[in-house]
RNA sequence: GCGGUAGUAGCUCAAUUGGUUAGAGUACCGGCCUGUCGAGCCGGGGGUCGAGGGUUCAAGUCCCUUCUACCGCGCCA
């Protein structure tokens, strides 16, 4: 035993008691006759002191320096009424020295390991063993320790058993680019690191294990945002004999169970919905923050009636016109208006922002002499807007005019103060669309994956559909659902294919042709076709839900090693070159860069 | 691939219009100190102002190129 105890846990009734702790030495305290060392572990600090009664040993302690790491045994002292610290759990005792041996000495420090010092994010990241010693982080992971144990204690209650997937699994068709793992045993051969288990888990169902889930880990090798890594952790589950009802039913019980585990809030089920469609209308786009208000509304037959060229134009083009009212924002300086909101717009191809506002004098703004007071008192009644509001209008086509207002509507919720940090508001999204048109390769590409089920209600249109770019196919209804954290899409799921001829209409649609679907989900397939129950799931993200409970925008907070920007790994250096024979080996040769 | 922001001491930051020897806090080193707890006091060391080039009598500051980090767009079924 190297210790008998924490440093967090003596308390006054230890006190006569002769103890050993071990730590690290946080906080050192010298006043010449008398020294006083912060030991520090994981479970707090315990100050321990020595003065000149015994001065060899006072003498051997002035050498130790900050994140040694140290072994004291000692008596357990109460500090008396002026000493206590009231800040230390521990602040009513301390630790006599009666002998101390040092395990190890450090260094010099790259930072302070404290909860004072404000770090570079680069430097955390570089020393994140140093990092992971602050309370910080400290509090982070231990918070996602909380939010996965109990999340396993829900699933495991439900029944669902856990199941490991492999992590050198095959390439598939669609999603994100693939991490690839060249095969030694067969030259040109790869295995694919899972995006996710999804094809796996869709076979345990085949496979009648009614009720899985794992803590997943995921591959994707995309571009990196504040909520995105190349690896990140998902709860993947999948029921058997399960709809859409089920799958909410369950994740709401682990989310429950996640808030109050991790933060110990209570967060009441079942969670509102609302279907995509409506998302979209109202809010612009498919993950709204609901914890404030302001609504998009669509004003194309107002428009129309102005002789203002940029709407006219627009509709004539076979765009829209949108737009949402912000309360008080006639108090904005046009700077706002012109040049900060139409920036926050830009990025999302907005080329303009109209506004209106409504003064005492009655409505100010460019646009206005281009409307008939009719149409503009129509058009602050369709948005809502009262007198000291201002009414912003995006005309583009619809993609953007959604976009550029949702942009807009978030940072207003930041710019107003509308938003209440303690709020965590849950929504479900249903009724995805089941396809989308990709402009780019001119074809039909998954809204969710190619598994999606169809809304029932949809079915008959997804046989008789044409191919084309403007078919029906289009408004055809998934039976897919994403739940939304205050505007931050954190699960997504749906109701999976269970009939063979279905699947095979999917990836007709989806322009994989029989041959190749059967090269690359030929085992799927077959599958499906030896009695498959119906099923359905979801995949809520660990990092995200850890990291938005504690209050991060950045899932980097709560991943013990994570990766920067540029998917590198500033502490290992990952990803690195590898030897000309382990290349050999793989049958791999590397080619110049152009 | 694109846009924005930043880069000055180990760390976190400041440095006015281009103008004296680039500063502060903290960390570090030394000294003093018997009750501190983000100890205090005194002293000290520490700088390729990200890198390269240019303009200028003079550049941390202006210009160009480039690197790095972060945020966003594209991308992410």
């Amino acid at each position: 035993m190297k210790r008998t105890h924490t440093c967090g846990e003596l308390r006054p009734e230890s006190i006569g008691q002769t103890v050993t702790l071990a730590g690290w030495a946080q906080n050192i305290r010298d006043h010449g006759g008398v020294l006083f060392i912060d030991l520090r572990d994981r479970y707090g600090l315990t100050q321990i002191n020595m003065d000149m009664d015994s001065p060899d040993v006072l003498a051997l302690m002035k050498d130790v320096r900050a994140e040694w790491v140290l072994q004291v045994t000692g008596v357990v002292k109460g500090r008396g009424e002026e000493n206590v610290n009231p800040k230390l759990a521990t602040g009513e005792i301390e630790i006599r020295v009666d002998t101390f041996k040092v395990f190890s000495e450090s260094l010099v420090v790259p930072f302070e390991i404290d909860e004072y010092s404000k770090v570079g994010e680069e430097h955390r990241m570089k020393y994140r063993y140093l990092d992971m010693r602050r309370p910080q982080m400290q509090k982070n992971l231990a918070a996602r320790h909380r939010i996965t144990h109990a999340i396993r204690e829900v699933m495991n209650a439900e029944g669902f058993i856990d199941i490991e997937t492999p992590i050198l699994a095959k390439s598939t068709p669609e999603g994100a680019r693939d991490y690839l793992v060249p095969s030694r045993v067969h030259h040109g051969h790869y295995y694919a690191l899972p995006q996710s288990p999804q094809i796996f888990k869709q076979l345990c169902m085949v496979g009648g294990c009614d009720r899985y889930y794992q803590i997943a880990r995921c591959f994707r090798d995309e571009d990196l945002r504040a909520d995105r890594q190349p690896e990140f952790t998902q709860l993947d589950l999948e029921m058997s004999f399960a709809d859409q009802e089920d799958v909410f039913a369950v994740t709401e019980k682990c989310m429950v169970a996640a808030f109050k585990a991790g933060i110990g809030k209570d967060i009441t089920p079942p969670f509102p919905r609302m279907t995509h469609a409506d998302a979209m209308n109202r809010f612009g786009c498919d993950k709204p923050d609901l914890r404030f208000g302001i609504e998009l509304h669509e004003v194309c037959d107002l428009a129309a009636k102005s002789e203002f060229k940029v709407f006219k134009t627009v509709l004539e083009s076979g765009g829209m016109v949108k737009g949402l009212a912000i309360p008080g924002g006639a108090e904005f300086s046009r700077r706002v208006m012109d040049t900060e909101l139409l920036d926050v717009a830009k990025p999302y191809g907005a080329k303009g922002l109209a506004w209106v506002k409504i003064t005492d004098e009655g409505y100010a703004g460019a646009p206005v002499k281009f409307f008939d007071q009719a149409t503009l008192d129509a058009l602050a009644a369709r948005l809502g807007a009262k007198k000291g509001d201002v009414m912003a209008f995006v005309a583009d086509k619809k993609s953007v005019v959604n976009a550029s207002l949702a942009a807009i509507r978030n940072d207003l919720g930041h710019r107003l103060n509308l938003i209440d940090n303690n709020e965590f508001n849950l929504v479900w999204i249903t009724e995805f669309p089941l396809f989308e048109w990709d402009a780019e390769d001119n074809r039909w590409a998954s809204s969710h994956h190619p598994f999606t089920n169809v809304n029932p209600e949809d079915e008959k249109t997804l046989f008789t559909a044409e191919l084309g770019a403007d078919s029906e196919l289009g408004n055809i209804r998934s039976s897919s659902y994403d739940l939304v954290l205050n505007g931050v899409e954190l699960a997504s799921g749906s109701v999976r294919i269970h009939d063979p001829k279905m699947q095979t209409r999917v990836f007709e649609i989806l322009g994989i042709s029989g041959e190749e679907a059967k090269e690359r989900f030929g085992f799927f397939i077959d599958a499906l076709k030896y009695g498959t129950p119906p099923h359905a799931g979801i995949a809520p993200g660990i990092d995200r839900l850890t990291a938005m409970m504690l209050g991060y925008d950045n899932i980097r907070e709560v991943i013990a090693f994570p990766k920067n920007t540029r998917a590198i790994c500033p502490m290992s250096e990952a990803p690195g070159t590898v030897s000309p024979r382990q290349l050999r080996d793989l049958g791999i040769r590397e080619v110049e860069e152009k």
